[in-house]
DNA sequence: TATTGTTATACTCTATAACTATA
DNA sequence: TATAGTTATAGAGTATAACAATA
């Protein structure tokens, strides 16, 4: 069997320059039905997995760190997260997700149809697949 | 066989979101080192792929049609695009990528570095799997 | 001395609304 | 009437530089 053709790294980049367009859009459209920015949205859903420091905060999210100030000061005001001292350095704020943020976090996700609905035409063999080419490929560290 | 356990959709929204976000980071860096914004450097990227007009432009970045003014007119002046009267329809004006724009926008794709690498640890068979998920899962127009 | 979070500043992105020139 | 592109405007994101508090 000669098997799928070959896929050259430039359509491959091409393709992912594509997904992440449709997915971030999709996002996008989820956080403005909260009335959240895709940042203010990116931000809780990094909170989902547990508090971090304003400079974590703001590495996760490639951004300086002045940025993080404005984006959780407005999310403060909306109660949807809030600043807490860290006991064991001083210098610390730890911002952490309310009850609210949660549930709006959740809702963004759940709102996420197109790519909810491009994930339902996986089988479970395909998701499997899909989830560790996306490991290997993103989310393991160089060898360097 | 039991196979590969199951991943549920939860799991595989996080690992995408995870991912997409690495290939936006990378890209956004490798977009910097030219001296330009993401959403320069991704309109470099969607106008490899040939002309397009104002409208069909914001349409593909998911913005709105008022702000590619700016943008276009930023790039315009540096010379990276140019705008072209469309001979069809005089309301219309078609935006190109110059050669140096062309070189650009290569060169941006060429110094995405953490993508490439992740990219060369999957050999053919995977890379055509990727691929061919990611069309189906965000490339593929809902039934309806 | 180095680091954390903040502020001040300047520029860019973003949506909304109103305008013009075409169709 | 409807559409393409622009302008004006206001709010938000962004990096840089400088600062106070703490390590």
């Amino acid at each position: 069997m000669t098997g799928t053709p070959r896929v050259d790294t430039a359509r491959l980049m091409e393709t992912l320059s594509l997904s992440l367009g449709a997915y971030y859009g999709d996002f996008t459209v989820a956080a403005a039905s909260e009335n959240l920015t895709a940042s203010q949205g990116k931000a809780l859903t990094v909170l989902r997995r547990g508090p971090a420091a304003m400079r974590a905060l703001a590495t996760t999210l490639t951004c300086d760190a002045s940025n993080m100030t404005g984006i959780v000061d407005r999310l403060e005001k909306r109660g949807l997260v809030r600043r807490e001292a860290s006991p064991s350095d001083r210098r610390v704020k730890n911002v952490v997700l309310t009850d609210e943020g949660e549930r709006v976090a959740d809702g963004i996700r759940a709102k996420m149809r197109l790519t909810q609905g491009g994930l339902d035409r996986l089988d479970d063999a395909e998701r499997a697949a899909l989830h560790e080419l996306l490991e290997r490929v993103f989310l393991t560290p160089p060898a360097d």
